[in-house]
DNA sequence: TCTCTCTCAGACATTATGTCTTGGAAAAAG
DNA sequence: CTTTTTCCAAGACATAATGTCTGAGAGAGA
């Protein structure tokens, strides 16, 4: 039976990475955020990474300038929700509702995140109404 | 960057969820649950498999008896979790509440599944019907 | 013009993974 | 007890994925 191959590999994840935290990037800027050096080989490797990349969808490429500019096209809550789904495919028949209920009982949540996530589902009852859209819960890096 | 290889692949995978569904077995009776022949081949491919299986310690063999008998010594429930808190490892940091909320927001939840949610949530605040709750290391934020 | 960096295409090495072969032991059949 | 069948063990093998690297040319700038 064929294997299935990984949506995006690590070294790629990684380039994703820092086009997420920096911003649209040339080879060079992504080659010296990952490596400390700049070899040759390296900035090769980025180059492809980046090639397998946009062959993925999940780099654009701005060609008009000489150096071209790399930028992601895909945000890290899309990577996620793929994952998830990955997850749900083969291990749920694609229903993602265990996937939630695990989390839910699992992943020790502390009462103030209980009482965000019951914020969350109520919002989504009624979406008319926008509450306060500033969200405390910081991302942790 | 060396790539980090999948914990169960595929075919080890499709073998577990037999064990799964059918309950312990012997090597010959997952093969013509997996394949419709027997061909030794296939057998042989099927043992490699469990070998494998058992190594990761996600299977137990019972050498006792002449025809080895196998069985699942890792539940479903608990193959997700690992595969989540892989999602959680590399997109997230580490922290599992981003693939909380990005499920909730994403999945589509029905209002009655919604409900159950809530209750399952409420379920965590007052731990009643259940004894102690699961033993999570302190971590997260 | 000369030099430098870049792009492009593809080679290469390593590893993972699914498949298959062989040799010998144990059990079953006679 | 001998023959036959089935099983276990160890490992070879082929393919594919993945990370790395090389070389040829093109274009920009000094």
């Amino acid at each position: 039976m064929p294997r299935t191959p990984q949506d995006i590999t690590d070294a790629e994840l990684a380039v994703l990475q820092t086009l997420w935290d920096r911003g649209p990037a040339t080879i060079r800027q992504l080659t010296e955020a990952l490596y400390r050096s700049g070899t040759p080989s390296e900035y090769a490797t980025v180059q492809k990474l980046l090639e397998r990349l946009e062959a993925k969808k999940c780099v654009r490429r701005d060609r008009r300038t000489a150096v071209h500019v790399f930028e992601a096209t895909v945000q890290r809550e899309e990577l996620i929700g793929r994952r998830l789904r990955a997850v749900a495919d083969k291990l749920c028949g694609g229903s993602l509702t265990p996937l939630l209920t695990h989390l839910v009982q699992t992943s020790g949540l502390t009462p103030q995140e209980r009482q965000e996530l019951r914020d969350l589902i109520d919002r989504l009852d009624r979406p008319t109404s926008r509450p306060a859209p500033r969200g405390e819960k910081g991302e942790s890096a």
